[in-house]
DNA sequence: TATGAATGAGAATTCATTCAT
DNA sequence: AATGAATGAATTCTCATTCAT
C-alpha cells in the first residue's frame, strides 16, 4: 500500500467518488479520506479541487490517447483499420468502465475549462481526423464538412460507451459490438 | 412585466442561470434576485431547489416533444419524413439556443434523477423508434439492436445540435444541415 | 434585548473582542456567538470579516468626531480653547476605554486600508489644523511645518490616552490632566 | 551566501515579510521560501513562529539601544546633548527603515508580550529617565509626571520617525530635522 | 402570496508544527 | 543540522431552507 504514493491514492479516490457524486457533490474532506489521508495532504499535493479535477482529467485522456494510438495501425483496407480501432476503443471502454464513465461525464462538463476540454477532444480526434481524409482521397469516404464530422465521430462513440456501461454483458456479444461499428461507418462512408 | 406570473420569472431565471453556471453554480438567492422576487417567494412555488431543476426539466422537455410531434407527418417517403422531423429538431435547437443548451447540460446529469431522464428520452425516443421499425418493415433501414440504435440516434442529435450551436452561422447553410441529416440518415439506413 | 438589532450586537461584540485578542486573534464564529447570532448572520450582514472591521472602524471615528466638534467653540483666549478640546478629548477616552482602545490599535495598524486610515485622520485632525494656523496668525504658535505638527500632536494624543487607560484613577487627577495638556501646548506654542 | 547561518536569513526574512504583511498574515512557510531553507529548518532554529518574532523583536531593540548609547555623551549643555540623541534616533531609523518600521509596528502590539515590551521601553527610554531628571535637576525641564513625561518622549519618536519614513527626502532638509526636536524639546522644556 | 432576516450545517482551504529520512 | 511530505484542527465563508411578519 506504501508502494502507491499518496497522490495516486488521492486521484484514485477522486475518480471513483466524482463517477459517483459529481464533482460538485463530492467534498475535498471525503476524498481523503477514502484515500487515506489527511485533508491537508489533498491540498499539499494539489493547490485546489478543480486542479484536481483537471490533473484527473489530463491523466485519463492521456491514458486513453496512448492505448488508442497502440492499436492503430496501417495495415489492411481501410474499414478493417477504423472496424480495430472503432473496437478496441470500445474494449477500452470495457475494460475501464469507471474511466469511461468519467469521460462521459467530464469531457463536454463546465467543470473542465474549455480550453482542457479541446484540447484533449483535438489529441484524440487527432487520427480520426487524418483517417477521415485519407478515406476521402481513395473515395471510400464522404465529402462532408470536417468539423461536423469529427463531433459526429464524438458524440457516436459517447453513445456506443454509454451504451455498453449500461449493458456490460452485450459488450462480449459479437452481433452488437459489430453494430455499434457499422452505426459508425455506414455514416460516414461512400 | 406584471404579466408573467412569479413562477415563470423564477422558471425563466433558473433557466438562464443553470445554462451558465451550472446547477451547483447557482444559488437559490441568485435566482431569486435575478427573477426579480424575494428567496422566499422561490421556496413558496417549489419546495426545494432540485425540484425546481426538475420542474423545468419536465417543462422544456414538454415544450421540445411537442414541437417535435407537430412536425411529423406520415407524408411522403420514409427518408423525407425523416429529414423534416431530423431538420425541424435542429431547427428548434436553434430557436431555442438557451432551452436546448439546458438540454445538453441535463439530458444525461446526475442532477436529472434516472427514471425522469428515461422517461423523458423515452417520450421524445418513442416514434423515433416507431418510425425505424417502421423503416425495417420496408426493408429501408438496417436490422440492428433497437436500443442501440436510439442510444445512437440521441448520440447523433446532441452531437448535431452541439455543432450547430457552436457555429450558428452554419446553421442557415444548406450544406451542413442537409450533411448532419446525411449521416444521422446512413447510419440507420440500409 | 430585541431593541438593539443583530447588526449593532454584532458591531459591539467585535468592538470587545478585536479589543482583547486583536484581529486576527478572534474567530468570526467568536464574534457571533458573542454577539448571540449564528454564524451566517455576521455574514448576512457584513459580505466579510475586513469589512466589519472597516465599518467598526467608522463608525467609533465618527462618534468621536462628533463628540470633539461638539466640544469646541472659538469663545476665550486660543489656548483655553485649546486646553478646552485636549481636556475633552482625554476625557471622552477614559468615558469610553473601548472604543478608545480600539482606536490605539487600529489607527496605525495595517488591518485598516490607508485611504480609510488617512480619512480618519483628516476628519479628526482637521480643525486641529485650523486652530494651529489662526495660534500661528495670531503669533502664538510656532511656525513649523504643519504635516509634522499635525503628526506630533496625532502622537502625543495616543501616547497621552495610553497613559490614562494604563493609569484609570490619574484620569481624575488635576495634576496630570494639566500635565498632559502642559507638554501639549508647549511642543506647539511660541 | 553561504557566509550568513540560515539561522539568520531567517530571521531577515521574517523582518521583511513581517513588516510587509504583518505577522498573522505572514506564514512560516512564506519565511522559510524567502530564507531560501526548508520549512522544517524554521522549526529548529524558533521552537515556534511567536519566539521567532520575539527574538527579532528583541535583536532589532538591542541594536537600536546599542546605536543610541553609542551616540549619548554628557558633553556640553544638556539640550545640546538632547538634540544630538533626537537627531542621532532619528537618523538611525532614517537607515534602517526596515528595522524602524518593525519597530513601529510592534512596539505597542498585542503579538509581543507585555513583559517583553515594557523591558525594552525600560532599556531604550531609561536613560532618557535620568536625562530628564538631570534636566530637572538644573532646572531647565518641567517637573511633571515621569511615567507620563516618557510615555509622551515615545509618542513624539514614533510619531517623527512616522512622519520621515513617510517622507524620507525630509529627512536630509535641516528645516524639518530641527522642527522636530523642537517639538520635542519644547514639550519638555521649562 | 410575498418577504427577507436569520439560521447552522457543511464546504474549501490554510498553516503551524512534526517527524522519518 | 537539514529536509519537505504529512498532518488535522481551525478558519472564513456559502447557501438551502425556515418562519415571523
Amino acid at each position: 500500500m506504501d508502494i502507491k504514493d499518496k497522490r495516486q491514492q488521492i486521484l484514485d479516490a477522486a475518480l471513483m467518488l466524482f463517477n459517483a457524486q459529481g464533482f460538485h457533490g463530492t467534498s475535498t474532506a471525503s476524498i481523503a479520506k477514502a484515500a487515506g489521508v489527511a485533508t491537508g495532504t489533498l491540498f499539499h499535493h494539489f493547490p485546489n479541487k478543480e486542479t484536481l479535477l483537471q490533473t484527473l482529467f489530463l491523466a485519463v485522456k492521456q491514458e486513453f490517447a496512448a492505448a488508442i494510438q497502440a492499436m492503430a495501425s496501417p495495415d489492411g483496407p481501410l474499414e478493417q483499420q477504423a472496424r480495430r480501432l472503432w473496437l478496441g476503443a470500445i474494449d477500452w471502454a470495457l475494460e475501464h468502465p469507471d474511466k469511461q464513465q468519467f469521460f462521459q461525464q467530464f469531457s463536454l462538463s463546465v467543470e473542465i475549462p474549455l480550453a482542457l476540454r479541446e484540447q484533449a477532444m483535438q489529441e484524440i480526434l487527432g487520427f480520426i481526423g487524418a483517417m477521415i481524409a485519407e478515406g476521402q482521397r481513395l473515395g471510400l469516404v464522404a465529402e462532408l464538412p470536417l468539423a461536423l464530422m469529427l463531433e459526429n465521430c464524438h458524440g457516436q462513440y459517447l453513445a456506443a460507451t454509454r451504451f455498453f456501461l449500461d449493458h456490460p454483458a452485450l459488450g462480449q456479444d459479437h452481433g452488437h459490438r459489430e453494430a455499434s461499428f457499422r452505426l459508425f461507418w455506414r455514416a460516414l462512408a461512400l
